[in-house]
DNA sequence: TCTAGATATCGTGAATTATCAATATGTCAG
DNA sequence: CTGACATATTGATAATTCACGATATCTAGA
């Protein structure tokens, strides 16, 4: 299912409460103040993940990839802003994972 | 039920392969070479995880220090020798946090 | 095309982790 | 009480992570 890389990243991206913060916020992307209820489904722009995490733009932003990298989020493009949402399905998959192997 | 600090310890100590390792080969005491029966219950000494895993024996013994403080093993000194043993009750309930968590 | 805004990447120094050897502690046998 | 052995703790150094500012890239609009 996961190879031992791939929960290398996951337990890595997850070790750091801001990351895991990140992931938790997720969940309710109407919690960010401004978003629209039309990007609901397509996620957060890092900008408004940043605000609320205090950190400097660029730290959110290698945040970010290091959770995309590790599967735990999906990355959209759309015109100057990267939306990033919880890839759910793969999430459930990480934890029947987890399951089964401890 | 698992504090913000409770659950850094525990992704903290599952980021290194080794000690993510010595918590899947605890399920099998059995299969640790020289382990007796009657010890199942109580769990693996230091030595035989240490011969396992390759390391030294301060990194062996740090590492399962610190699987213990994540509340993830067990620790039961018998004579000379402590034996560590998963905690499968905490780990079950870890697992149920992180299903409500994430 | 030029510019401004959003995000990504690069380069850095401070803090933390990985891992070992050396040493300390604790326990049994004699 | 001593010696030998199992484990824990300490001290050290190399590697990695944290988090930032600076810079580069990408995109929409003037």
């Amino acid at each position: 299912m996961f190879s031992e890389a791939e929960l290398l990243a996951v337990f890595r991206a997850l070790s750091n409460p801001a990351r895991r913060q990140m992931l938790v916020w997720l969940k309710e992307p109407m919690s960010f103040p401004g978003q629209k209820p039309d990007d609901v489904g397509i996620g957060v722009c890092v900008t408004d993940i940043q605000q609320r995490a205090g950190l400097g733009q660029s730290t959110t932003s290698q945040y970010l990839a290091m959770l995309r990298q590790a599967g735990l989020v999906v990355a959209t493009r759309r015109g100057k802003w990267t939306y990033y949402r919880r890839d759910e399905t793969n999430i459930a998959r990480l934890l029947d994972t987890l399951r089964d192997v401890f």
